[in-house]
DNA sequence: ATGAAAGCGCTAACAA
DNA sequence: TTGTTAGCGCTTTCAT
């Protein structure tokens, strides 16, 4: 004897998910007992309390997160927009990890270095009403974002400042770094040291070459034709390669200033390097098991992530603090190619 | 002279976000009329159009994608829940690509190789109601899926059947793969060719192994102490190595079942991989670069993700049709690891 | 300890 | 073309 509503099973099409309603129907309680149980609110009598997980179970009831959400105002998730999302990103998982662990969701997207998606994806972080949003900047003006934040919503910026955009920001010590790679070609008795990196439009690129050339002129040594920012293309690259092979002082040693340069590098520089020694910026999976092996100055990626959602959740907890910019230090890590003599 | 609720802007503290009503106010114009113009609906008036957009633009108004979704049903997103998202993977660029094409927006979890990080990943997404779910299966049982299947919810396995569902499936030709290598080698002139790969646990191990006893066995050699398949772990993978090796009739070709696999082994091989030829399954990033380049038998991600993505919306579309199993063919890199002769 | 009713911000029917 | 009303599924007052 079929009931009025019985009619739902009507077929293979969209059964209609069970709500909250169904449940306590189902349980014979009210829907406030049910949410309280949901909840695991303690203040319900343990017989009503195993009505509704029973009936719960039953009926494979799952709760709408967007209502809930919609409801109570809370979201407890953030957002990450990073450049490549398919790539490896220590980062990322480090932003994951920590956020796991104080109960946050992390949500993420690809930018792909567009601007124009950078913005889709944070827009779209936007309105699903991310409790934070973190940020890896493509954009050379940030400026779309600043009604967000006047409406409180924590933003925080990591590898590169935002441009135009006033927010809690995690960087690498790229001087630091870049001095750390200098001096240890220096101590191998280098003192022509060239330098391959990425355009100086982009923030890392600029504080990477200013810093070498500060290392360079440190020493005495002469700027001309050493330093070469510019677009990472192989071809690019390769033509800086020989612009500072191919002069009466050629150079004996090589900094790069970030990981695509390093590889181009390596490609045109076929075995052994050419016996130049090389210091690669940015660390990468297979760096020992080239020939020579690759000495790079590697981020403090771990910590980045997990400083990253520090300054989120104290912002979350006080949104009228100054922001706050974290410089993580670089670590050089000797692995053969940065050890060997003019 | 402040009305009613002149009050809210009371300080710093979460200047409440404009709603459509607020807008609809500032507008001077009925609630749906705002939403019609948010929505780009065309019949409305071009001057009212305008009164909304520019209140929009005024109070900084973004819609809320929860109220939005729960109204309407629709979520436009879909979950992909893959063994490590920080770590490069292919597949998830193209279900990225592909799903942005058609409108679709991917949000992506992390399971990092544990079941119980699997259901919550794809639980999660349950409850925010995904229109769809493409999951790289990890657990030995996925029966708590199948209340939600039930309910109506598209799921996609890729890489591996998800066990205990009947559910559509995109999968590498892994016994094809393990076919093309082993047929490299043999016709390089090698007949005591050893593998070393996967636990026989995980259905890509145990398809390869299998595949790679197949091939052996065709070819008349002995099975005994050839294959091991076993945890991917360096001393494990080491001394499946030695073993290979030190017996009278020692190896001279090797076959790798992933990329883990390889790279350990390459790592205790040494310079020119002891003189042993080697074929990996799963391209990689640097093989070009490594001495001698690695020969691999490369999957076909970019149309792993394209199928699965393409199996989702085929489902959603008609969710009554029989599930289907595609499997994806492989294709070999020869990159001088794989071509030199016994 | 339990329940009834209001309402989060939006879209979908249905007027006008 | 524009506006009014109801209600998505849930949490939150407020009563009992």
């Amino acid at each position: 004897m079929p009931g009025p509503d019985a009619v739902g099973k009507s077929g293979p099409h969209h059964p209609r998910r069970p709500t909250m309603v169904d449940v306590a129907r189902e349980a014979g309680v009210a829907l406030r007992t049910v949410s309280r149980v949901v909840n695991g609110d303690t203040t319900v009598g343990e017989d009503f309390a195993e009505r509704v997980r029973s009936a719960v179970d039953r009926l494979g009831y799952q709760p709408d997160e967007r209502a809930r959400q919609l409801r109570s105002g809370r979201t407890g998730a953030i957002g990450a927009a990073v450049r490549h999302i398919a790539d490896a990103h220590p980062v990322l998982r480090a932003i994951d990890e920590t956020a796991r662990a104080v109960g946050l969701t992390v949500v993420a997207m690809s930018t792909e270095d567009d601007e124009e998606r950078e913005r889709d994806a944070v827009m779209s972080m936007c309105r699903r009403r991310m409790d934070g949003i973190i940020i890896e900047p493509i954009a050379q003006d940030h400026h779309y974002l600043q009604p967000e934040i006047d409406a409180g919503l924590p933003v925080v910026a990591f590898d590169r400042p935002a441009a135009g955009l006033d927010v809690d920001t995690v960087l690498s010590d790229n001087r630091g770094g870049i001095a750390q790679a200098f001096a240890h070609l220096t101590a191998q008795g280098h003192r022509r040291i060239g330098y391959i990196g990425d355009d100086e439009r982009i923030h890392t690129g600029r504080e990477r070459a200013t810093a070498f050339r500060d290392a360079l002129s440190g020493i005495g040594g002469t700027l001309d034709g050493m330093v070469h920012p510019g677009p990472v293309e192989p071809a690019r690259v390769a033509a800086a390669l020989a612009a500072l092979r191919d002069r009466p002082d050629p150079a004996t040693a090589l900094v790069t200033g970030n990981f695509n340069t390093t590889v181009a590098v390596i490609r045109a520089l076929g075995a052994d390097f050419g016996g130049i020694a090389l210091v690669g910026f940015d660390d990468f999976g297979l760096a020992d098991l080239l020939r020579p092996g690759v000495t790079v100055v590697a981020q403090g990626d771990e910590e980045i992530g997990r400083t990253a959602i520090e300054l989120l959740s104290a912002r979350r907890a006080n949104r009228a603090r100054p922001t706050r910019t974290v410089i993580v230090s670089t670590r050089l890590i000797p692995r053969g190619s940065g050890e060997s003599a003019p």
